[in-house]
DNA sequence: CTGAAAGCGCTAACAA
DNA sequence: TTGTTAGCGCTTTCAG
């Protein structure tokens, strides 16, 4: 097993100083086309590559960035994953990623320690909560971090986020155009800044068009969770006729357990929307009516944020928060616009 | 924003040696507990973190894996990388993630070049093919590669899947078994060795019941490419009554295709089986019979043969095919075992 | 433009 | 057990 080649090999074969290697494979550095395609040669002979870890230990910067998840069940997770490495690689940075269980307290804390020995250039905290006095710490060691998918109170804490407020109101406004009155709700894990904007819209959309939340229960972003909420909320003959989902990954499970558990009709008898426009919300299966999130843009701005902060550490924080869109599907409607 | 704390500062601060401070943070190191109580203090109220990249440049050990997938759509990819970082953060080790476009031709290549310079100590390939060269070219540089879910004719090559043709076998047994006669498949991407494998032991246990394939389709692995696999397959009188799918995601497809376009019913008009036995296969909209990867078995399995290597570079390679199980569920049967 | 030399923060011999 | 010393592979002054 060969050792990795050095820049000092490729400098002796290529009859220059080791520095010159050094500066060819620098970005923005300064070597004559002569010196320049001899270490080429060399180097490509040598099967050379500048090691990386090496490079970043010197320049400060390892080009990687730390993601935290939590709960890759939900499919707008992986999505998101996907985005990100994508984006990310194009500019030269890689993914660092690590799962923060949900069930351990301060899975997050111990979890960003850790990242934060890998030296990364910068974290994103999809869907995941952290203390303030982290926040704090990470503003200490000066490394960029963003929400994604999460608001925090902090307001030097930058986030991305979809309008959530606007989202449940729009799914409210939508729920009454179509005359429905008896209005639920099943929301997700209570201290979640997605699961109070998204309530809170809605509450307020009903209540612009005369209306009240009629039920609610939790399903906390869980499948198994969210399904034991809808049999508890309609088994009843008091069920509601329409019913918000905190997301779209709870509205299966609750759609599952409408038709299948109890044996009733969407939208026929309960009328279901989402939120997130999951790629399964569009699948004939379910055909869910939901509030899309533009997770493109909102990735693409979540790495814009980070790069800000690293090219600019002095950059301030700031909270953007993206419009989304009704997507009307059968779920809600016998014949969708 | 405040430098890093460095060792250095940590041994000032408590009266010792740099190296002290080292040894203290080094698994296995000898330090009196007296140094080791005052290095701890001064460590932490200093907030000092040893730096992972300066030690793992002179250790040679980065203590990153690199996870290359491709196709997180399919649920299996997301669950897999759970767990793979959740099995290697319990041992101490990080997951460095790359994408690896499957619309690029040498994606592959590409990526691993960028995961070596980051000198990972180990490398999963999840369900991505490699060139046998570039095989050769981890072999040379001595760094452990293992593929998961995938095998290739290298002997050289690690990997870890289920027993593919005995799988296919078994739902070919079942089919034969519930009296089917006149019998479909759909095909994953044709190059992948999972789809090899399963369509083998497919035919061969359709040939034990003294069965054939009756038709075959192309789905390559995506949705909606199975949707018109499915389409193509099912829409003439001719159409088989049983359908083998080559994974649980395109068997969805096929699944919402065969009810919600050409409004058959399933079991009764056709029955269908997928492979994998991820999550939403249980998910009652569904109700998906399959063969279920030991998903837990296979990234342990993974991940020991990788330790194996990194501890011993000299350990020859493993292929290990573990054993799956038949799931009986409503998509071929009214009542399931 | 180029080479020599000084480290980045840490671990690993080596003496003491 | 400790401190001293020599690097890991690279980038970056600094002279020339």
């Amino acid at each position: 097993m060969a050792r990795r080649i050095t820049s000092l090999q490729v400098a002796e074969r290529a009859g220059v100083s080791q520095s010159a290697v050094s500066r060819v494979f620098t970005e923005g550095a300064s070597a004559s086309p002569a010196t320049a395609a001899k270490v080429r040669r060399a180097a490509s002979e040598l099967g050379y590559r500048p090691n990386a870890m090496a490079r970043a230990m010197i320049t400060g910067k390892s080009r990687m960035i730390g993601l935290v998840v939590a709960y890759l069940d939900n499919q707008f997770y992986p999505e998101a994953v996907e985005r990100f490495s994508n984006a990310l690689q194009e500019r030269g940075y890689h993914v660092l990623i690590f799962m923060a269980s949900p069930t351990v307290g301060d899975g997050v804390q111990a979890v960003m320690e850790e990242i934060l020995d890998h030296q990364v250039d910068g974290i994103v905290l999809a869907s995941v909560s952290m203390s303030s006095s982290l926040s704090t710490h990470c503003a200490a060691h000066g490394i960029p971090v963003v929400l994604f998918n999460r608001e925090q109170n902090d307001p030097r804490m930058s986030s991305v986020t979809t309008d959530n407020h606007t989202g449940g109101r729009t799914i409210a406004a939508h729920f009454a155009g179509l005359g429905h009155r008896r209005i639920g709700y099943i929301a997700g894990h209570e201290q979640a800044s997605t699961q109070r904007d998204r309530e809170a819209g809605f509450r307020a959309g009903l209540a612009d068009a005369g209306l009240s939340l009629a039920t609610r229960a939790v399903g906390g972003f869980v499948y198994a969770d969210a399904r034991e909420a809808a049999l508890a909320m309609c088994a009843g003959a008091d069920r509601p006729d329409a019913l918000f989902v905190c997301n779209d990954h709870m509205a299966f499970a609750v759609m599952d357990a409408l038709r299948y558990d109890l044996g009733l009709r969407v939208p026929h008898d309960i009328a279901v929307a989402g939120f997130d426009d999951v790629p399964i919300a569009a699948w004939p299966a379910y055909d869910l009516t939901t509030y899309r999130q533009p997770i493109n843009r909102m990735v693409a701005r979540t790495v814009d944020l980070l790069m800000q902060r690293i090219d600019d550490p002095a950059h301030g924080a700031d909270r953007t928060k993206l419009t989304g869109a009704l997507i009307v599907r059968r779920s809600t409607t016998r014949a969708p616009a």
